[in-house]
DNA sequence: CTGGTATATAATTATATTAGAATGCTTAGA
DNA sequence: TCTAAGCATTCTAATATAATTATATACCAG
């Protein structure tokens, strides 16, 4: 209790910060690296991932609330979509940043 | 319970889930822009910040454990910075992600 | 060794997020 | 209209994450 909010302090979460928030869950990384590849319905994004329909439904929820998925309904389906491409771009340089820093590990064999 | 773990599924949380997790929190964000323009130490971050040390160490911690950040010691001082600059090209895609964002959310008058 | 400063860690409590179950909504077709 | 399919929503219990407070460690000066 007590927070200080500063002048200098954007209210609790910034936008940079729920939006990263939003695809900070491995399922929902999962379903963007799915999406990746162009649009599916959610029957085909949960069975893919294995994880209850409604799970999945959350999920895209959270990345469509966020702005970084969009829908469309083609008869009873629900096909999603990415919105912002560069969304892949952000996973794909985590992914060098995680390999580079795979390769310095080993490299000074830094067990840690 | 009784959670079904398939063999085409990780674990838990993939490497890139708890990179990406280890970011996604508005006080490690800030405390990533901060270094963006050079190492500084502790005490200046969390004044910066406006956040107790306490926590300031444990987000510093979060971060260092994900090898995000580095450290040394300079005498009584702790001095970080940033180990992977490809981290600041995250935040700078995700910056102009939510631009685009907010231009198209403009252009289009959609109140959500 | 003593005291003081900078940082880290631990313990506690508060809060947020998650998965799953049950249910509701919408659409298509009989 | 009735039924089933596909998806979304709500509620709840479990779990995870966060901030606070208190305490510990490391380092330096004297």
């Amino acid at each position: 209790m007590l927070r200080q909010v500063g002048e200098n302090e954007g209210k609790d979460f910034s936008a940079k910060g729920r939006f990263i928030q939003a695809i900070a869950h491995p399922t929902r990384i999962r379903i963007l690296e799915l999406l990746k590849d162009g649009e599916l319905c959610v029957c085909d994004i949960f069975e893919e991932l294995n994880v209850e329909q409604a799970n999945t439904s959350q999920h895209l929820a959270i990345l469509k609330k966020q702005d970084i998925l969009q829908s469309r309904k083609e008869g009873l389906r629900v096909i999603y979509s990415i919105k912002y491409p560069e969304i892949i771009d952000i996973l794909k340089t985590a992914d060098n940043l995680l390999l580079q820093q795979a390769k310095d590990t080993m490299s000074t064999f830094n067990t840690d």
